[in-house]
DNA sequence: TTGTAGGCGTTATCAG
DNA sequence: CTGATAACGCCTACAA
């Protein structure tokens, strides 16, 4: 079996707590003691136990990843979250991420994640929420004194604390950029219906917003249908490209609806930026790869990942339950994919 | 303070011992005493202490997992092989999954696995590898007694349990694929040198040996170099399709240089598979969204997930330490790209 | 069917 | 600076 504190001890002639002492790195100990006991240490090869540890001091040291696994796990969204996860919750405070997806069977309620806290199984808990009208969402209700922070979509609840950002306003930075460029014809591919996806709705609505503002009188047609796959920007695409006036740009709800969009400029031999404009929403990481490279809007991913941890790591510290609502700004990034029409 | 399985039982005005039975639904407890205990559990909103439990039954009942966290947390790679440990780890075992970075500085050794198990922080641990010559996999030295399945690649402690693929033998199957279609001149496309990733060596010593095996007499600039990202596949399908005698096939040994290549292809306009076939290696989920769609090799990674899981659980409910190497089979995903020659 | 006694390994408190 | 003692909340073993 492995050794224990009271094995040091009794080697050392002294007893447990000294040896918990030390290695607790408390100041109050001679040093000739101190170097007796982590020599002693080394010899026996102990190993604290995390287990009895947590149990004595009443903290699990987890924090609790809580996220649509099937959907979010394998995007960069969620790894970028993550990432800024990791940099936002400070190393020497010793923490260990444990995952747990919402959307299995034992989870068909937020509530469940208080429980999570209140068995100790976690000291904290992150949730990336999915950019869509979770329901998952609408069942966190605020439990008293849960630390808890929800990032990527403000949940219907005012007591639950969030960071997300602003993402209407993304479609209408692409839209400003592509009227400042000297577009009029400007078209949009939307996402899925509203009930399945929150943002889609949001960033649609932006679009129109824009084109009413600038008294863009655009055919309805400019508005097509589209759920986020490749295949059905590409359908939009050529209704788009193919009927007349055509759009001298397009605005695609997601990078993938852009690549399709932009596979059907080349079947119907359209160039672009010359011929037709093509602009995405998410940033993906081919999106800077592809050729034309795609001009798309950025979400500051990593950032919300960052906040929602000091949030959270302050609310640790602290004691206080963390609140209110963080939007971030979010970003465009210009590239090869949107030009000046051609006249 | 919350209550505890002492505070029910002197509500119940019995012993604690009796509230732990009827808790951990032992069976014998008289009928009436299992209502009151429950009724008094809820009314005292009773949450059991997942801390005490741990260290009273010694079992953390976390399974760690540990991977590069900036290669693999976003791609749908490693989000199939976690998908396949949830299959695998039976849900009435009550295991959470922790992740850790196997790139963070803490972790600059694998013998930190060790360690997490002897200090009780997880029960078991699953690896995924990177498909890579990971200095990182050359550290496990096969520690005694830990349970710990490595899945995605083979380490070269040969004391390490792992769950790997053939990837050498995807190549084969494709260049197979495409000789019985009728071709005889077959590009490749190489992915980075073999110190930074030990799959891509054996993917192009499949493709020489197949070459060799049916007395193909390519040229060596059939060859070409790349790096597994689209752009590399790009420069190398140009340069392929541009020299004669021209290829009628290319295999690109990611997907992502198979995107490139398509790209070329586009641009010197060759029709795709009519004028040449083009294939991958991932089976990415943008592989079948392609126009046309992406012949490739798809790798069993939720099959490869789900066995080290099987083999992991059986360690822990026997206690025996896993071993050997499972090897798993790998098959091609014939698509739209691939096509007989033109004559 | 229920109760009693003790242990798990560490940390906290207070005394010396 | 160090030690004795208790406590943390649950579980196992044994006794009644």
């Amino acid at each position: 079996m492995h050794a224990k504190m009271e094995d040091i001890a009794r080697e050392c002639g002294v007893t447990k707590m000294t040896v918990s002492r030390v290695l607790s790195h408390h100041p109050s100990v001679k040093a000739a003691t101190r170097k007796k006991v982590l020599d002693t240490a080394k010899r026996l090869r102990y190993e604290p136990n995390a287990l009895a540890k947590s149990f004595s001091s009443n903290r699990s040291g987890f924090i609790g990843i809580a996220t649509p696994t099937d959907a979010l796990l394998g995007g960069a969204y969620f790894a970028e979250i993550f990432k800024g996860f990791r940099l936002g919750i400070a190393d020497d405070m010793g923490y260990t991420f444990a995952l747990f997806d919402t959307n299995s069977d034992s989870f068909n309620d937020g509530t469940k994640l208080g429980k999570l806290y209140r068995q100790k199984r976690v000291d904290g808990l992150l949730v990336v929420a999915q950019h869509t009208h979770d329901r998952f969402l609408d069942t966190l209700a605020g439990d008293h004194h849960v630390p808890m922070v929800v990032v990527g979509e403000k949940p219907s609840s005012p007591r639950v604390c969030s960071v997300s950002c602003n993402d209407a306003h993304g479609i209408e930075l692409l839209c400003a950029h592509l009227y400042s460029l000297g577009h009029r014809r400007i078209a949009f591919i939307e996402g899925p219906p509203p009930e399945y996806v929150a943002t889609a709705i949001r960033r649609k609505n932006a679009y129109t917003k824009f084109c009413k503002s600038k008294g863009l009188e655009n055919p309805a047609w400019y508005c097509q249908p589209g759920n986020f796959s490749m295949g059905s920007g590409r359908a939009a695409g050529l209704v788009l490209l193919k009927a007349r006036p055509r759009p001298t740009a397009i605005i695609a709800a997601s990078d993938m609806m852009a690549f399709g969009a932009m596979e059907s400029a080349r079947e119907l031999n359209l160039r672009i930026p010359q011929d037709v404009s093509i602009a995405g929403f998410d940033d993906l990481p081919t999106a800077a790869e592809r050729c034309p490279s795609l001009t798309t809007v950025h979400q500051p991913a990593l950032e919300m990942g960052q906040r929602g941890a000091k949030i959270l790591q302050h609310s640790l510290n602290t004691g206080e339950s963390p609140s209110g609502h963080t939007v971030m700004e979010i970003s465009v990034v210009i590239r090869e994919s949107t030009a000046a029409p051609a006249s």
